[in-house]
DNA sequence: TGGCTGCCTATT
DNA sequence: ATAGGCAGCCAG
């Protein structure tokens, strides 16, 4: 009699499952789905997860080939999480292997076992306190007493780095008698400890009136919390928290790429004593798999990470927060293209947990829910100390010279600010010299050789760089056109800002934030100390800006231009624009600073600036919406983008015809009302080289969108000309390039 | 005729 | 993806 057959995923693009015999040895009764088990494949070996198990196959038994190791005991991850992955799989039409591969740890996927690395825990002998003359001149060794002490039944050597603390200090308080390392058994459960090291802050009613609302509730709920900047959002998830772990469970955070914002990690670790875990991109394999098996085996009470962590198994799921909601840095943009903020509403509905997701600009989507009563909205409408919400004010640039990008009117009030001891925040969204390189005699512009696009002057070093390819080269001296010598580089960037205002206030230090100058680690946090000094001084910078750090001296934001968002190729253009300006502007000000706002722009009377200066966002997104509502466009309806490119441009247009006439097709079978937008060329056609193209798909119904997706990918798939393309599906595309 | 490239196919 | 097979082609 035929043992059982094992249908596993393996992380290849091939989107289906593969037969296996059981290993051998393995009873039929120790097999279950979500094991990991080692397998032959073609010349290689590969680690694969069990999807499925069956008395039959299709398979001939001549190639049916017996899986060669059980790896895991017990299916690696719980019930809800292993129901995430497959639907994330189905919803973002990506192979289950793939999505596997991305939702597990590195190590996991080469096979390692799911345990941590050891049961080692550090603790405090008696008698060691941070002021012991033994560690007096140890910093680091000093620090490692801090921490530990918060820690009375040991601190797990796993979560030492998070904890900013090193193996060498802690053998080197080992040798002084000051701590010890204690072995203990893997499933050991701790005594009840202290949650908080810190005492909560007071919350403010409308803080209290949100944590009431939480807490009034049991299971799951997704609650909106529309809070402006300043207002205080992060100690509500702090208390939200609190109560989470009172309650014996863990929370899950997920933050934006670039928010890791120290400040707010520090008052994470500072506020409870329990372990949090952070997964942030300087761990090591060894590291985050550490991490994934302390948030899977419940010793961790809080886990915060960016995108992926939607994905780290919790053995008590309690509560998920989803900061910044509206960032676009939870949509992944390439391979499995899976948007973490909406897979986190999904989680918390499968978990039975409530979810709060915070913005001070929520997105259209997110207020969409809330109009359908989907997502409960909270408000925090007040700023701290009862700071006042900046003054905005347009500045009509047209036909008025520019200075480096700047109007008079705008170096004059960036001038009085300044003399007033205040700092100045400077907001271009353009990196670099200047945008353009011309030359003066004919019309030459300096293009990429590889991409439809300009190339961006840089000074330091000097050289052309094209911000799409990251191709460079030397500035031309010359117009290899007409061998004119007079090139001019047109428009301001971050670059030319810093060096015109430099030299424009001598008296005052300039400080760029941008890509460039933060590449190095340390710069960051040079510039944050500079700035949080308070003396005058004027930050020049990208949408680097706008992201986290809150600057309490700035009283005069300047925003050089504001009209990209207005006629933008995209639909989400406003929204991304309002979106931006606000967050900017809410960097500046504090109780006793009000700050002001100044936009200068070529269209002062267009009614989304209007609106947006006087009514703030949340007017603009209601009128959004309405307008959404009217044209149709999500969340209204639901779209797919196909996108193709290859090395000509004929060949991915040839493809995208042909899945257009396929999906045609299986609409009129199936009766789905969809529409089919293109193929079109992408908005920038030609970028490193390649030719890319696109076809939208778009319904009224999710489900009707599904159901065409679900037949429409394996036609694809076995599609002869998508070999000779590149190709790739965005469910739920939050940009058009 | 050996060895190279490019194209096609199978991977359980 | 990735490896292997095979046809077509050229230097020797």
């Amino acid at each position: 009699m035929p043992g059982p057959i094992l249908q596993v995923a393996l992380p290849s693009p091939l989107r289906r499952l593969f037969d296996y015999r059981s290993p051998a040895g393995v009873r039929a009764e120790d097999l279950r789905i979500g094991q990991r088990v080692r397998v032959p494949f073609g010349q290689r070996q590969m680690v694969g997860v069990i999807a499925g198990i069956s008395d039959t196959t299709e398979v001939p038994a001549a190639k049916l080939k017996p899986a060669q190791e059980l790896i895991d005991l017990q299916p690696l991850l719980p019930g809800s999480l292993w129901q995430l992955i497959l639907w994330t799989a189905s919803y973002y039409q990506h192979g289950l292997g793939d999505t596997l591969g991305c939702a597990l740890p590195t190590l996991l996927r080469q096979g390692e076992p799911a345990i941590a690395r050891q049961d080692l825990l550090w603790q405090l002998l008696p008698g060691a306190y941070p002021e012991h003359p033994a560690v007096s001149r140890a910093a680091k060794q000093k620090q490692a007493v801090q921490v530990l002490a918060k820690h009375p039944h040991g601190l797990s050597h796993a979560l030492i780095s998070q904890w900013g603390l090193t193996r060498d200090a802690l053998e080197a308080l080992e040798r002084k008698g000051l701590a010890q390392r204690i072995h203990q058994s893997p499933h050991h459960t701790a005594e009840p400890l202290p949650l908080l090291s810190d005492i909560p802050l007071k919350a403010n009613a409308e803080q209290q009136a949100a944590l009431d609302a939480i807490a009034g509730k049991s299971g799951f709920t997704a609650w909106l919390l529309d809070g402006v900047t300043g207002s205080g959002k992060t100690e509500v998830y702090l208390q939200a928290i609190e109560r989470c772990l009172v309650a014996g469970r863990q929370a899950l955070v997920l933050i934006p790429e670039i928010g890791l914002t120290p400040q707010t990690m520090e008052r994470f670790q500072k506020r409870f004593s329990i372990p949090v875990v952070i997964l942030h991109s300087g761990l090591n394999d060894r590291e985050r798999l550490d991490a994934w098996v302390a948030a899977r085996d419940g010793e961790a009470g809080i886990i915060i990470g960016t995108r992926s962590a939607i994905f780290t198994p919790l053995a008590r799921p309690g509560l998920i927060i989803v900061d910044e909601e509206h960032d676009l840095s939870f949509k992944q943009q390439e391979g499995l293209r899976y948007n973490a903020r909406d897979l986190a509403v999904y989680r918390a509905h499968l978990e039975d947990t409530p979810i709060i997701l915070g913005s001070a600009t929520p997105s259209l989507e997110s207020l969409y829910n809330v109009r359908r009563g989907r997502y409960q909205h909270l408000r925090l409408t007040e700023r701290a100390g009862n700071a006042k919400p900046p003054g905005f004010r347009c500045i009509d640039i047209r036909s008025r010279k520019l200075e480096a990008g700047l109007c008079r009117p705008m170096i004059e009030a960036i001038g009085e600010h300044l003399k007033q001891g205040n700092q100045v925040l400077v907001f271009i969204n353009r990196r670099g010299f200047a945008p353009t390189l011309m030359c003066h005699d004919c019309g030459w512009i300096a293009e990429c050789t590889r991409c439809d696009a300009r190339m961006t002057v840089h000074q330091n070093p000097p050289r052309l760089h094209c911000h799409h390819c990251d191709t460079q080269r030397p500035q031309e001296h010359e117009c290899p056109k007409c061998l004119s010598k007079d090139l001019r580089q047109l428009g301001a960037g971050t670059e030319r800002t810093e060096e015109y205002l430099a030299q424009r206030f001598p008296d005052f230090p300039v400080l760029r934030i941008d890509r460039e100058s933060m590449a190095r680690k340390e710069a960051m946090q040079g510039m944050l100390k500079r700035i949080q000094s308070g003396a005058p001084c004027l930050l020049v910078g990208t949408q680097m800006l706008a992201k986290g750090h809150h600057f309490p001296d700035v009283t005069l934001v300047a925003i050089l231009d504001a009209d990209g968002g207005l006629f933008s190729a995209d639909f989400r253009g406003p929204e991304r624009m309002s979106q931006l300006i606000t967050q900017v502007a809410g960097r500046a000000g504090r109780a006793d600073k009000p700050g002001q706002v100044l936009i200068q722009t070529h269209m002062a009377e267009h009614p989304l600036l209007i609106n947006l200066t006087e009514q703030g966002y949340g007017a603009i997104a209601e009128m959004e919406l309405d307008a959404r509502d009217r044209a149709g466009l999500p969340p209204f309806s639901f779209i797919a983008l196909l996108r193709a490119e290859a090395n000509n441009a004929s060949i991915a247009n040839e493809f995208l015809e042909s899945a257009c006439t396929l999906a045609e097709n299986l609409s009129d079978q199936l009766g789905l009302a969809v529409d089919m937008l293109g193929p079109v060329p992408s908005p920038m056609e030609r970028r490193a080289g390649r030719y890319r193209a696109q076809l939208l798909v778009q319904a009224k119904q999710r489900s009707t969108l599904h159901q065409l997706l679900h037949h429409w990918l394996p036609q694809l798939e076995a599609h002869p000309l998508g070999r000779k393309v590149r190709w790739s599906i965005d469910v739920d595309p939050l940009d058009m390039f």
